[in-house]
DNA sequence: TGTTAGCACTCTATCACCTTGAGTGCTAAC
DNA sequence: GTTAGCACTCAAGGTGATAGAGTGCTAACA
């Protein structure tokens, strides 16, 4: 079976016709709606070779075409229409992005909130690991007898602060020497890399303040090594989801509601980009995680310098529209590096 | 219509069967499963007595009776055995907000987590505007040429990050001079106190960083100042309503659960507590807020040295288990005094 | 006087059944 | 190759009958 001109727009139809009503559509509907030139009878002899071809497929035999995975495939990588979005959209996300960016944090989750709403899906924020597991200054702070404040900060300008105790008898410039010699020796290096000499030397220089570098020590390495374990997800319009007629089953908004709440799945859901470039677009059980077999997911990949710093993912129904939200994710991820490339 | 001892038995017969089963209660029910040693005639014959008082009704003729909002009322009121909570449960609370304290923030989070699955409803956390808004420390950080980070330690040891632009000169002395002279003058200061003379003198004695000075007291005021407007509040167990059988509507689940994401509606429930010690039930509508007329309420206060410091609320289906959401409230809110208490 | 058994009554939930309408596939004519 | 026409299929929606849960009332009972 070939496939020619008019059975691409036909298909077309199809797809943009059920994003848009979330009903079967049927042979009249394309002919009246679809300027084709050609009777519903004429459609309807090109959609059976469509559902032979495995394109479209019938919920039951009186009902009109729904596209299958592979029909919204075809229409993914041959059929859409990669320029078309909305340029009032666009502004609104670049604008919030560019806007009020010293807090830290905020701007990111605000972002992906807007995103959300925009394209009607859920969306996934991730920093990578690769990322933010370097220090790039940490300051033991006195806050009372007996306390400290511990100040890291990442490469990434990402902030931690843990408290710890201390002995009532370290001063603040007992605690600046602290922080000082871990600066020295640990700043710039994943924890990956901490060498026995170098660990050696802190301790060495610092024999009678052990127990708050053992400590301070411990702290650090569990924030910079084990980041997946806290890495920071920010998931934004869970809620969206309950609005698409695909998920009126309470039960299964539940499920998978519950799914993205947690880390593992969303870190499995998100490891399913395959070009390192660009944007990644997983229909329905390509994605390969179960829970979200019924979804499709864009993710798209940020980067600073050549090196992928962090993800943006969107997860909708399969019956998606894929024109919009991938240009819009597009938009969304070279915002956010230019954002990142300035502030560097 | 008197409210004798009998009738007391058969209301709560009701409540607590509906509680169990969120279906209509019948007489036969009651005199099977209730050991009251009379007969379905005899408890029918109150039930009509009941509904006459307001506090029980039938959804139609030939169902069982459900309590009404004055029914819940009397129950929480006069019937219900406020100490009747399961051990474990508790346990597990108190545990859990014992351990690992030196994550702020993570454990109210997670406790507030395990509280709405230990009584299958949805948790608000809020911290009290009154307190938190007093400075205990503040220091200025170097981070690179021209980049400072701004951090500030309340009063109750929640933390605050900014990052601020400073002129390329400025060393780190500068910044610890100028550290040094807000927490002269403005610690333990609300916002409100700040005075144009004390103002006077920082800027007096730092003439040459004014501009940095100025920068930082902006921030610090908008954070210690407009509190409420990021306010932290930790939402938990959103999704625990989805269980429940009267939110089988998604439309209905959504608005709710939208609702209950804009934190001026949950200021509007959480300011509902009437009795300033102790607990609050609001029952259906007497919340007064619309969007949960649905849904009961319960708060709690929990104070440090007799100020109140913060609150936390349960939000449910009026149908919901008000003897142990009551208790583990409690439960959460004594604990967290004891908590807070041994911090200071 | 309070309690109970018995019975007629009411209303919902459920199922089978039918009708309707949307949509198809096939065929014959253009 | 295209189209009009027609028979066919199937889900959705409406109707009517039935079963079952629960009530209220009455008369008998202790």
């Amino acid at each position: 079976m070939e496939m020619d001109s008019r059975k691409a727009k036909i298909l077309e139809a199809v797809v943009l016709d059920y994003i848009e009503t979330a009903e079967p559509v049927g042979s009249r509907t394309i002919s009246k709606k679809y300027d084709l030139g050609v009777s519903s009878a004429t459609i309807r002899n090109e959609m059976a070779d469509l559902e032979e071809m495995g394109l479209i497929e019938q919920p039951h035999t009186s009902a009109g075409r729904v596209p299958s995975e592979a029909g919204y495939r075809y229409y993914v990588d041959y059929l859409m229409n990669k320029s078309d979005i909305k340029e009032e959209a666009k502004q609104l996300i670049t604008g919030q992005i560019r806007a009020k960016r010293e807090q830290v944090g905020e701007v990111l989750r605000d972002s992906m909130k807007m995103l959300a709403e925009v394209t009607n899906c859920t969306t996934v924020m991730m920093l990578d690991d690769k990322h933010g597991t370097t220090l790039k200054l940490l300051q033991l702070l006195p806050v009372e007898p007996g306390k400290a404040l511990m100040v890291i900060i990442m490469e990434d300008d990402k902030i931690e602060n843990r408290f710890l105790e201390i002995p009532e008898s370290m001063t603040k410039e007992d605690l600046d020497l602290v922080s000082m010699m871990i600066n020295q020796n640990l700043r710039g290096l994943k924890v990956d890399d901490w060498q026995r000499n170098i660990l050696e030397n802190i301790f060495q220089n610092l024999t009678n303040q052990r127990q708050v570098v053992d400590c301070a020590l411990e702290m650090l390495s569990s924030i910079l090594g084990i980041q997946n374990k806290d890495k920071k997800i920010y998931l934004g319009g869970g809620l969206n989801m309950l609005s698409q007629p695909e998920f009126k089953d309470v039960t299964k908004v539940k499920n998978l509601l519950e799914s993205l709440e947690q880390e593992e799945v969303l870190t499995q859901i998100m490891a399913a980009d395959d070009n390192e470039t660009g944007i990644t677009v997983k229909i329905g059980a390509e994605s390969g995680v179960d829970q979200v077999k019924d979804c499709s997911v864009i993710i798209a990949n940020y980067k600073v310098k050549g090196e992928t710093v962090g993800k943006v993912g969107l997860i909708g129904p399969t019956r998606m529209d894929y024109a919009t939200a991938v240009s819009m994710l597009n938009t969304m991820a070279l915002t956010l590096e230019e954002a990142y490339q300035e502030s560097e």
